[in-house]
DNA sequence: TCCCACAGCTTGTTATAACAAGCTGTACTT
DNA sequence: AAGTACAGCTTGTTATAACAAGCTGTGGGA
C-alpha cells in the first residue's frame, strides 16, 4: 500500500461521515479509540484527524473531542444588490445581527485611495463589523467609505447596515462592482470567525458608485466558507 | 507567551513572506535550519510549515524544499455567459486548453434529474474536463447535459468548449442559473489540481436554460482558489 | 565523452513519550 | 443543599528517533 496510513483512515473516516454513519453534531471516537481501531501511533491518528478539519469535514474541541462538522450553507443573491441581506436572511428564518468592531476616520491606503478616486483628500472612514447569523460569527465586513458620507452618517452607520443607511438619506447607489474569491483564514480572521486556521473564507469586494460613476464605498465582506454562497442569474 | 510555538513560527514567516524578504517562487530554509534558527524541534518546524500551506502562502515538494506560493488571479466575468471563457483567458494571455477526461452516457443522479427536469428519461450525457492554463491545472468541470444534445454533438463537445459548441449549432442559450461557492480539495481533486489536501476550490455550479426554461446542462466548474476569481458587474 | 551509482541533501511517514490544558461528573466538604 | 476540589476523560504542544522517498550534483567506470 503506497498511501500512508493518516490518509487512508482520513478517507476512511470520511467515507464513514458521508454515508451518515457519524450524523453532522455528533462525536468521533476520541483519539485513543482511534489508535486502538486501526493500531496506529497518535501521532498517525492525529494527522488523519487533521486531514479532516482542513477539509472541513470535523473540527476539534480541546477536552470534549472531534465532532463531524454540521453544514449547511446559506446562499445570498447577487442580482439583487446588497441592500437586501437583512431581508434574505430573516425570509431563511435566520436571526442575523451585527456588530461594529471599528469605526474610525483615518488615512486611506494606496489601494483604496485608488478605487475611491480620492486625490486631495485621502482620509476616509473604516469600519469594521462582524456579522452573526443565529449568533454564531458567519462574516466580516471591512468597508471604506468617503468622508463626506462618513461623516454625515456616523451614528447611523454604527448600528445600521450601510446600504439601507444610504439609500434612506437619498444616496443613490446606481452600480455596484464586485469580485468574489477565495482565501484562507489567517490567525486574526481565525479568531473572530471561529474556524481552524487555513479554513477556506469567501471573499465578496464590492466597490458602490453613485451617479456619474463616483465611487463611494468600497468593502469586503469575509464570510465563512461553509456557511455561505452567493447565487446569481444572467438573462441573454 | 501563551501562543504555542508553531503558530508564532508560522506568523514571523508570514511576515517575512509578506514583506517581501521571501519573494514568490523562493525557497524558505530547510527544516533543518529553521530548527537551529528557533531553536526547536522538527514536528515543531513541520507544524509551522504546515500552517503556511495550509494559509496557501507555501507549498512543500519531497526532494526540494518548502517554497514560496506564487499568487496572480485570473479573474473570470460572470456578467458575460460563460461562452467567452476562452476570450477572457486569451485577453489576458493565458494559454488556456483542455482535456476530455471523461465523456460518457450515464444514468443521471437523481438531484440532477430534478435540476434537468428529465422524468420519463433518465439518461444524460457526463463529462468531465480537465482546464490547464499555461499548462499548469486550473479547473476541473464536471458537467451533464441532456442525452439529445450529447449524442448529436458528440464528436465536437469532445475537442471544444461547450457553450461555443451549443450556440454555433443553433441552439440558443437563454438564461444561466449560477451559484458560487467554495470548497476544500479532497484526496481526488487534490490529485488533479495539484494543490495539497483540504485547500479551497472555488465551485461554480450553472444551469443553463434553452427558450421556454427548459433546462439543457448543469454543471460544476471546479477551480483552484488561488488561481480563479469570479467578477460582475451590478447595475440598479 | 557519456552514463550510472551513490552520497548527501531535502521532505514524508510513523513510533514513543511526557506534560499542558480544557471539560465533566463525582464525591467530599462546608 | 450548595459549592469546591479532584479524578479521569478529552485534545494540544513538543521532544527524540528512525527510516522512506524524492532530488541533485559529484565522481567513477565504460
Amino acid at each position: 500500500m503506497s498511501v500512508p496510513l493518516h490518509i487512508s483512515i482520513a478517507e476512511k473516516l470520511r467515507h464513514q461521515i458521508e454515508s451518515g454513519d457519524y450524523l453532522p453534531g455528533a462525536k468521533l471516537p476520541s483519539e485513543h479509540q482511534l489508535m486502538d481501531t486501526f493500531n496506529v501511533s497518535r501521532i498517525t491518528v492525529r494527522q488523519a484527524v487533521a486531514n479532516l478539519v482542513n477539509q472541513g469535514l470535523a473540527r476539534t474541541q480541546q477536552g470534549k473531542g472531534v465532532f463531524v462538522m454540521p453544514r449547511q450553507k446559506v446562499t445570498y443573491s447577487l442580482s439583487s444588490p446588497l441592500v437586501f441581506l437583512e431581508d434574505d436572511m430573516a425570509r431563511k428564518d435566520i436571526d442575523f445581527t451585527f456588530e461594529s468592531l471599528t469605526f474610525r476616520k483615518v488615512r486611506s491606503p494606496k489601494p483604496i485611495r485608488a478605487i475611491l478616486n480620492l486625490e486631495g483628500n485621502p482620509t476616509v472612514y473604516f469600519q469594521k463589523k462582524l456579522f452573526r447569523m443565529d449568533g454564531a460569527p458567519g462574516a466580516v465586513d471591512l468597508s471604506y467609505i468617503v468622508v463626506e458620507l462618513g461623516q454625515k452618517f456616523a451614528q447611523q452607520l454604527r448600528h445600521r447596515m450601510t446600504f439601507p443607511t444610504l439609500e434612506e438619506n437619498g444616496t443613490v447607489i446606481e452600480q455596484i462592482d464586485a469580485v468574489v474569491e477565495c482565501t484562507h483564514a489567517d490567525y486574526e480572521m481565525s479568531g473572530l470567525l471561529d474556524v481552524p486556521l487555513g479554513q477556506p473564507l469567501i471573499v465578496y469586494r464590492y466597490t458602490a458608485y453613485t451617479t456619474d460613476y463616483q465611487p463611494i464605498l468600497y468593502g469586503e465582506t469575509i464570510s465563512r466558507a461553509d456557511r455561505f454562497s452567493y447565487s446569481l442569474s444572467v438573462t441573454k
